[in-house]
RNA sequence: GUGGGAUUAGCUCAGCUGGUUAGAGCACUGGUUUGUGGUGCCGGGGGUCGCGGGUUCGAAUCCCGUAUCCCACCCCA
């Protein structure tokens, strides 16, 4: 038998309903804060990923689906949409054009890993990217978006804050860090002599005692904002408090893409396993020149909706539509034809063969109709049917003209 | 990529130290004496015991390999 291959899923039935029903809402929200949808390739050059997420990162180092297609270009399945959006609103000129542009969009991300629970291979995330504000209260705007949506699908969270500086301030701040990362080389973990060379910030939430234990000294990021950055961080917990949004800061969180400075949060759930973070996004002011564009402020985040999924509340289903049968062979085409035209309008479940009425109205429980419906030969002759509302339990015998 | 656990019917699982035709609940399906359900009663179908080897008179059960899932590391959505 061929199966789908490793970390990748289908998503059908139930399991699609409560995709389906996340994308619209999300959706919806993304519409009432002034957002467009955007669609951007699957497929992108390699290059793309390794400009905008970094060589650095695990993402682009060991996780790219990355081939070369018969014209010889060297492309990968995107693992993750910002970088797509920021190509695309630079291919488009936005940049050039000015003014604010916001976007949100949805659809499958590729990443070569090992699969567990809430880590998939192929996954899905929704996402929005705002472009033109260098303004923090953008950046509130999009805690508070995320915040709004996962309330709406009835999911509880822990919302972590942190502000990763800019290019005043983080440098030095990384120039510090590996000095004292060097005073104490010869007490850490393997893990954090790679990071120290790759991404020094990493160290920070090393998992090891030991490297915790002696990183207590070290310099933290919060302490050597500078006055911008401090102030927009500020103001930005200002913000949140006074929209009700309870953060808990950590100095520690640093997100795994390059592309990140000033703000950065994460918003995670204690009831899906160690794969715990739901949404997580930040501030990029520097990536659209990186990719070639004028400088352009930029700000957003994206939720992985397979995480969601099981911690969606759904509302209740009610019943819907209608069920129709009938008792003797003799009415079976007379059924179908009704069926066929009341499908101009509503649901309509027919079953094919003859039944008792007992056994059509279970049924019609399993087809979760809101109305029953049957002809017997006592109906066929008088051409007339029974119509049962299985809510309230009212019945009516109706012409086949009122139906 | 590294360690550990699991894999038996559509689903959730039982199957003791290897021993005849592998079970349960739910689901599905038929009937319940032609006419009122979701919540009655009786019956039925459905399993190459993940896959491939090995040990044995005999393997769902023991051993090896492999695949997938789960957990941890790593990392992120």
């Amino acid at each position: 038998m061929v199966k789908s291959l490793r970390g990748m899923n289908d998503i059908l039935s139930e399991d699609y309903e409560r995709f389906t029903y996340f994308i619209d809402l999300a959706s919806s929200v993304a519409q009432r804060y002034g957002f467009h949808f955007i669609e951007t390739p699957l497929l992108e050059e390699t290059a793309l990923f390794k400009r905008s997420v970094g060589e650095s990162s695990d993402i682009v180092g060991k996780e790219m689906y990355q081939f070369i297609d018969k014209g010889e270009n060297d492309v990968c399945l995107r693992p993750e949409g910002t970088a797509g959006v920021v190509r695309a609103f630079i291919e488009k000129k936005l940049d050039k054009a000015g003014g604010i542009h916001r976007f949100f969009y949805h659809g499958s991300m590729f990443r070569y890993e090992r699969p567990q629970k809430g880590r998939l291979r192929q996954f899905h995330q929704f996402g929005v990217e705002s472009f033109g504000l260098d303004s923090v209260y953008e950046d509130a705007t999009m805690i508070m978006m995320v915040a709004d949506i996962l309330k709406q699908c009835g999911i509880g969270y822990r919302l972590q804050l942190n502000s990763l500086g800019d290019q005043n301030c983080m440098p030095q701040y990384r120039d510090s860090l590996v000095k004292f990362i060097e005073s104490v080389e010869d007490e850490i973990c393997e893990d954090c002599k790679r990071r120290k060379e790759t991404n020094p910030i990493r160290v920070l939430d090393c998992k090891n005692e030991k490297c915790q234990s002696l990183y207590i000294e070290a310099p933290k990021l919060i302490n050597a904002l500078c006055s911008g950055c401090q102030s927009d961080f500020d103001k930005l917990k200002e913000i949140l408090d006074d929209n009700g949004i309870k953060y808990e800061i950590d100095t520690n969180l640093v997100r795994g893409l390059d592309y990140y400075s000033k703000t950065a949060f994460e918003f995670v759930s204690d009831n899906i396993g160690s794969q715990s973070a739901i949404a997580g996004g930040g501030r990029y002011d520097r990536l659209v020149e990186f990719l070639d564009g004028r400088p352009t402020p930029a700000v957003g985040f994206a939720m992985g909706i397979e995480r969601l999924m099981e911690l969606i509340v759904m509302p209740e289903t009610k019943p819907q539509g209608y069920y129709i049968g009938a008792m003797d062979d003799e009415s079976i085409d007379t059924v179908i034809r009704l069926a066929q035209q009341k499908r101009a309008t509503d649901k309509v479940t027919v079953d094919y063969k003859a039944k008792s009425f007992k056994n059509h109205m279970k049924g019609a429980d399993k087809a979760g109709a809101k109305y029953f419906c049957i002809i017997g030969s006592n109906e066929l002759k008088s051409g007339t049917m029974i119509v049962k509302n299985l809510e309230d339990k009212t019945e009516t015998t109706i012409a086949f003209g009122e139906f």
